[in-house]
RNA sequence: GGCAGGGUGGCUCAGUGGCUACGGCGGAGGACUGCAAAUCCUUUAUUCGCGAGUUCGAUUCUCGCCCCUGCCUCCA
């Protein structure tokens, strides 16, 4: 089947179709770099990964953008805090992020702009709204986007601009003609950093910089622009507003958004305090394990994060790479996925029903070995599979001993050991066992011998 | 209140108008093993929130109800 997947702007799957042949355009909304990012964040961007690796796999020349918002209120409050100006605090977060992707195992994307670095392309945007009467300029000197004069407004989140109205929790703000306006351009208070602009020092609000990246990099029109459900509203339905109004045309034509990460049934964030970095959780699980944890469930259903969930990722893991011991340095000549796990990916990347496939295919290889059966092919599968979701990538025996440099002394015992089976000592091979088990350290005989892994 | 998405075995997570409801974790039994571990095999939901309807037939479609979560402010 071809490529479908779930368009929040249509309500339902459609086919997936490209504005140009071979081409996908993709924009992603990243973080705002003041912090560590929680898993809530590593969520997103293993989905994202996912859609990049295999839209590059069914063939597409991808240019992916993700930005990061390097400027806002909790950027600057950040900064200030620890006395460091802002780029000094969004260097060092964009550099701790990176580490945290390249651990989980995320390609950088093609791109990766910084709201600083495009001050022209936003307020060139702002000016072309103001002249096409999309914004104005409040009596405070901020630029405001009027919602009202969108007329399309509301259509992606399916929402109905009076009974946003009727519900609202917005201050009524005085500057603002309709409390649903939102700011394009904010006027520089006194000690923050500030760009020049028509109206004045000041800063970029922060949905413009989506609009004026995504459309400087991708085009005004392009395929894909995704991110988290919370994002939907106001952020996506804003940008759609700001880019539409100022260029006249369509703007992103696929929105795809993943669901929360939550905790004991809460929403994961970092307002209401209950989040784990990924760095915490890296602390006592591999970096693996949180992408297994977080491809085991559809990307747009919640899941739900607990210490169980992480231990069952792990141990599906260690099944897998059991598997991937037995592969060996066998030499994977030709790599292909097989038919139902290409079914799955392409029905709206179902992960967990492409996991399933690579646990069948664990179990075909397990079971064709134990009977001497000649199994390349379907090691070639499970090769690729599980390259293409970018788990079980880790040496084998690194996963399972570590990579401590000095294992010579569990070496040698091994070998006492294997003396005294082979002499048919047993009391003294099992106090071996049993020396060694009070160190985590689990032997596993076989034809080939014994090895050893870390329980 | 408006809108969106859910409720599937001990836990978790897919899925489908109709043969034995995917997979993972956990449990039980077995094969293998000197003992283990790993692996493999078998087994673990007369049942998919509740009620009604459509249908030859619904977990899957429709309606109503109950419950959960999210968005409607910053948030991935």
């Amino acid at each position: 089947m071809s490529l479908h997947l779930y368009n929040t702007r249509a309500g339902e799957k459609q086919v997936f179709t490209t504005l140009q042949a071979n081409q996908v355009g993709m924009y992603v909304c990243g973080v705002t770099v003041y912090d560590h990012c929680h898993v809530g964040h590593a969520r997103v961007m293993i989905v994202f990964d996912v859609v990049y690796r295999w839209l590059k796999q069914l063939g597409y020349d991808v240019n992916y953008v993700r930005n990061f918002t390097d400027v806002d209120d909790k950027i600057i409050a950040r900064a200030a805090e620890r006395n460091m100006d802002i780029q000094t605090l969004t260097d060092k977060m964009i550099a701790a992020f990176h580490e945290d992707m390249d651990a989980l195992g995320c390609l950088r994307p093609t791109l990766e702009p910084r709201a600083t670095t495009h001050m022209p392309a936003m307020i060139a945007m702002i000016e072309a709204l103001i002249e096409r009467n999309f914004a104005y300029v409040s009596d405070t000197g901020d630029v405001l986007y009027s919602v009202r004069s969108f007329n399309g407004y509301g259509t992606l989140s399916g929402k109905n601009i009076d009974d946003l109205e009727s519900g609202s929790r917005v201050d009524v703000d005085d500057k603002k003609r309709d409390p649903l306006d939102f700011v394009l351009w904010k006027q520089a208070k006194t000690g923050e950093p500030s760009w020049a602009s028509p109206w004045g020092e000041g800063r970029p609000g922060w949905h413009i910089e989506c609009s004026a990246m995504s459309c400087e990099h991708l085009g005004k029109t392009f395929d894909i622009h995704g991110g988290g459900m919370d994002l939907k509203f106001p952020h996506h339905e804003n940008e759609i507003a700001q880019a539409c109004a100022a260029n006249g045309g369509d703007f992103a034509r696929f929105w795809l958004h993943n669901g929360f990460v939550n905790i004991n049934a809460e929403k994961m964030s970092k307002s209401l305090g209950n989040f784990f970095t990924i760095r915490e959780v890296t602390e006592t699980y591999h970096p693996e394990v949180l992408r297994m944890f977080i491809l085991g469930t559809h990307y747009r259903s919640p899941l739900d994060f607990s210490d169980a969930a992480l231990n069952a990722a792990k141990a599906g893991l260690d099944r897998l790479y059991e598997t991937k011991r037995r592969l060996g340095d066998m030499n994977i000549v030709q790599a292909n996925v097989n038919q139902a796990f290409q079914t799955a990916l392409n029905d709206d990347f179902n992960t967990p029903e492409a996991l399933a496939e690579v646990f069948e295919c664990s179990r075909r290889i397990n079971k064709g070995l134990n009977e001497h059966q000649d199994m390349v092919a379907d090691m070639a599968c499970f090769t690729a599979m599980t390259g293409l979701l970018a788990i079980v990538q880790q040496d084998a025996e690194i996963w399972f001993q570590g990579d401590e440099e000095d294992t010579s002394a569990i070496e040698s015992l091994i070998e006492e050991r294997t003396a005294a089976k082979k002499s048919r000592n047993f009391s003294r091979a099992d106090a071996i066992r049993h020396e060694l088990a009070a160190q985590g350290i689990i032997l596993e005989d076989s034809a080939t011998g014994t090895t050893w892994k870390r329980g």
